[in-house]
DNA sequence: TATGAATGAGGATTCATTCAT
DNA sequence: AATGAATGAATCCTCATTCAT
């Protein structure tokens, strides 16, 4: 009812073009409502296609759903450059894209939800997005070391466990965000919260650590 | 596993027993699997107890399941203490009941998985779980903002934005703990991040705020 | 809880009452809900009694449901006398018993519904009560051919096929009361309806009929 | 029995024809059965069909009997002539309709059980199909009311309770047939019970009343 | 390529019944 | 005699998936 076919070829009625609705249907509905609440029905509906297109397109309902956490979590990714050495303005890229993530206004193609709830929610259900969600974890937390870290804090594990503490940080923030939608910390828009978590990132990057690591 | 009656008086068939037994294969399984994953007849298995007295004992899933949560969410809080004034030794107790949920060793009856994870994992799904969710995180603020928060910070919204972002900070600790096991800070054992998180909190309890918390 | 135990003796700690309360439960429920929908546990709890003791007593559910049956169908014929010669004055109790089942202050003891909808209501489902059922209206219409039938109609089909019908009758007065108790016929109390009913009936009884009955 | 496909085009894979099987299958057990004791699986046997297609085609099995019920009901009214003048010859179509119904080779579709029955057995159960009955009763009232109830009859209450008593004849006709059709007078076709029928039915219509419909 | 009809497995729930005490 | 804990079967419903067309 939707389509009009205004394509001649017979060879793709848009294939692509539903592909990437339901897609993109699928990150809504898994993002905000998780895996098992949402149905492929409400996906297809959603995106205005046929349930057997899930199958066709994607193979199952898990697969797709692998897919989005695949998409999603590159998405979470800094930029995957993969030198150990820190370039100049990373640290600037990178701090950026993390407050920006608090923003209450992101994420509308999300349903306003951040993307990283859907990384939070499931766990420990299938092998694959379970690795799928490590590794975007562990590749934030690599770049952190890297270009937010400063670069006096000596190499070894307490460098890494800075960049994982300063990860950890965020990650509450968001998840706070998203369950007291009308608390303070979500209201109080950018400006004061952003200062105080940059004052807090910079202590957990920059400050010499005493401590051994164990 | 099978029913340790070790203890005094074997009841008669033993409804409490029973009840406790499914009371605890819920916790576990509601915890690691979240609401939706975990089915009854799984909990009934674990506790090797029939399906039907779920219904006797607890009405429905979801009655048993909100009886998991306030369990757990009681347990989550530190001391009800219902004054507005900080009692000495307060801030002491409470800082220790969240550090403590940051030691890899802890919540085994729980299935090595953090309770709080319990209270993250399930967003958006039915008014009353998403009530208690929100009276247990509120429950903490208020504890934070009124027994950790220092003094010197004046009234206001910024002292309660700042019990946010401290409960904020270690909601992330869990969640990152949780999802990276192997990781630095999971094995990191106490010492050192301890004493780096008490040091972050009290950078967010102490310091005169600039921000005016819009 | 309810029960003093003011009796002594060791035997009966009032089998009998009990079981009289059970009854009397089941009767209402079983005549007011219907089969399916009346329990066992609601019975029981009706009759301030344990779940067990149907069983003890009455075997089963159906078992306890023929019973009542029986009870109810009992209450329904009228006198039966077995002699084939009516009696002076059958005639008016029998109508007398037909005309006050249709009081609306009628069986209280029965929920406000009148008996004859418990038998009604349920239908080939086992032998036993659709056998009890159908003794009762051929009792039912056995006497009123006896005794209301005017003897002037002559002996063969006609007079019981005219039994059927006055029993018919009434029945269908039941019924509509029942379904309908907020429509007139339900609400014309008594003296009306009643007076056009035994007219119904008397033409029904005496008027020498032409037909052959097939 | 197992689909007689011998219209026009086979449908696809013949939604509508399934459908159709549900309903009648549905219809014959809700029939015969009352609402408690027809399973879903039976009638999805019935119709050949699987059980899910009972959800996609009708929403459940309460919609599913509200339908059938429906579609009884409807067939139960005369013709829902809005009008309330009263037709020539509509008296006879009503009559008939009634008359017609409780010959005995009618109702084979519905495993020879009066369609009735379905609106007398359940009752009190939910709002929906309780409305569904009094509807059905009522408009059947209605229309008695105004086309076999005599105009000599003075406008008022007593001919609506006279329409009632006359709708109560005949329901308590068809119950009596259903519950005794070994006995004469589901055995005496045709001539004779109808001609009495009609004969009551009559008095009821026509003669004038004395009582006051208090 | 796309459609939607049909399937089957699995979930929570409800009850009558049985069995220790 | 009476209690109430435990059982197992059955019911409705929900979904992902498969199969014709």
């Amino acid at each position: 009812m939707a389509k009009e076919a205004t394509d001649n070829a017979p060879r793709r009625r848009d294939a692509d073009a539903t592909r990437r609705r339901l897609l993109q249907a699928a990150r809504r509905r898994f993002t905000v409502l998780g895996y098992e609440r949402t149905t492929t029905r409400d996906i297809a509906a959603d995106a205005d296609a046929n349930i057997s297109l899930i199958k066709r397109y994607f193979g199952s309902k898990e697969n797709l759903y692998a897919e989005v956490v695949t998409e999603v979590t590159k998405f979470l990714d800094g930029q995957p450059s993969e030198g150990t050495e820190s370039e100049p303005g990373e640290e600037q890229a990178l701090l950026e894209t993390l407050l920006n993530g608090l923003r209450a206004d992101a994420w509308a193609e999300y349903g306003h939800t951040h993307p990283w709830m859907l990384v939070l929610r499931q766990t420990g259900s299938d092998p694959v997005t379970d690795r799928l969600r490590r590794q975007s974890l562990l590749s934030g937390i690599a770049s952190v070391e890297r270009s937010v870290v400063s670069p006096g804090v000596a190499e070894g594990q307490s460098r890494r466990v800075r960049a994982e503490m300063i990860i950890a940080l965020y990650t509450g923030l968001v998840v706070l965000r998203e369950m007291l939608p009308k608390e303070l910390l979500a209201a109080a828009q950018d400006d004061g919260v952003t200062e105080e978590v940059l004052n807090l990132t910079r202590q957990l990057a920059d400050r010499p650590s005493t401590w051994p690591a164990s």
